[in-house]
DNA sequence: AGAGAAAATCTTGCATACATGAATATTGAC
DNA sequence: GTCAATATTCATGTATGCAAGATTTTCTCT
């Protein structure tokens, strides 16, 4: 058997819980991993701890693995937390963005753009991160810009549930075209604040539907 | 043998790190560690898995670990991501702080006056953690909070060679007053951008240290 | 039949064993 | 004497074995 199997275990377990074939709350199996990719326990533990200490699996000791299921207050401090972070990169990125910054933002607006046009929520969706993680880029901080990588993962998984819905893409879209237009008329207050209030509204837009959710069954909860 | 060795032995290497026991660049051999501890080798790998992904050590595939040494860069990259993290607290708790939260403020910066007024650097040290991780407290986000004080956590063996800075306690114990009173008068802003500058400044001064440091020997390359 | 307790089963946590790649020492050539 | 190639040693990465706690099943008693 040969090296490295540590790193591939929790990208293909972290690729499985941010796209939502894990669910929130669900139990994973360290025999059953490691059945499923052909390894021992060792690596698919070690995997499972690094998955836990970046928060997309929490460790009960001595009852197992769970992928990560956020609480209500702790999905409200977490979307606060990364409106704060956002905003901050919104204001060092017009300080510092150069012109392939700025491509790489437009790039990925176009990309919005055409997905929102279409009402294509499933592709609007990855082109959403690429769009943030642009802006992310375009501080030149990248400690700055993996903490925010970091934290948008780990909310990944929520945002899925967004989906549903209605009219999220446009309203998303013009949020974005007003941070494009901020960032380019080098307005970072301006910036700083529309990137907060739009991660803020998609807190709160998502908070809604959970409690739509939660009124009309216990889905979550059975999820395990 | 009974259950629960990794978290012991995390903490327990965390604070060897955070205090300076174990220097920046310092190799950590898991059969030493194993012995010294008393354990086998698996819980100290959990152990320095789980240090890696709190930022605080680095493993590099097949050769060991090592305890992390941010290069020039990272360092200003990451006192900058705490500056707009405590920015955002400072902003936050002044629209959010109960009594208990002021009083905490109070507590921690009455400690550190005395700590200043006796030009005791070792005792500033702890007081200024716990003067920010007081106002981390009064922003009601537990997310944000433990944010911070992992970030906190993360640049506390670099902060311990500013101890050398003359009258750094000074000046930091008077940027302290003035948060304090911002934060006190209710002024959001006013807050954030002291806490920021707050941040910057000691990110700056410690450059300015490094610089020296490195002019005059090769110090911290030696130190593995 | 239902509730509680005991036993069996299953899973995790840790220890140990082994294989492979890295680091080091040794030997040989120039 | 220095450099390079090779052999040896050593540490990491993974697999497996074993003990103890958690869970589930079953059995007993009311």
């Amino acid at each position: 058997m040969r090296g490295e199997q540590t790193p591939r275990l929790r990208e293909a377990l972290e690729d499985d819980i941010v796209a939502g074939r894990l669910k929130p709350g669900q139990r994973l199996d360290e025999v059953g991993l490691a059945e499923r990719f052909g390894v021992s326990r060792t690596p698919i533990r070690e995997a499972l701890i690094q998955l836990s200490s970046s928060g997309l699996v929490e460790i009960r000791p001595r009852r197992g693995a769970f992928v990560v299921l956020l609480g209500p207050r702790e999905l409200i401090e977490s979307f606060e937390l990364m409106a704060e972070i956002e905003a901050s990169c919104g204001r060092l990125a017009v300080q510092r963005m150069g012109p392939s910054d700025r491509e790489a933002i437009s790039d990925a607006h176009e990309t919005c753009r055409i997905a929102a046009a279409a009402g294509d929520e499933e592709a609007y969706y990855p082109a959403n991160a690429r769009f943030h993680a642009a802006i992310y880029a375009a501080t030149g901080n990248r400690v700055l810009a993996g903490e925010a990588l970091r934290l948008q993962r780990g909310l990944q998984p929520y945002r899925r549930l967004q989906l549903k819905v209605p009219r999220r893409v446009e309203a998303s879209f013009a949020e974005h075209q007003g941070i494009v237009d901020a960032l380019f008329a080098g307005d970072g207050p301006l910036a700083a604040e529309r990137l907060r209030a739009h991660v803020l509204v998609q807190g709160e837009r998502f908070m809604t539907l959970l409690a739509a959710l939660h009124a009309e069954s216990e889905a979550l909860e059975d999820a395990g």
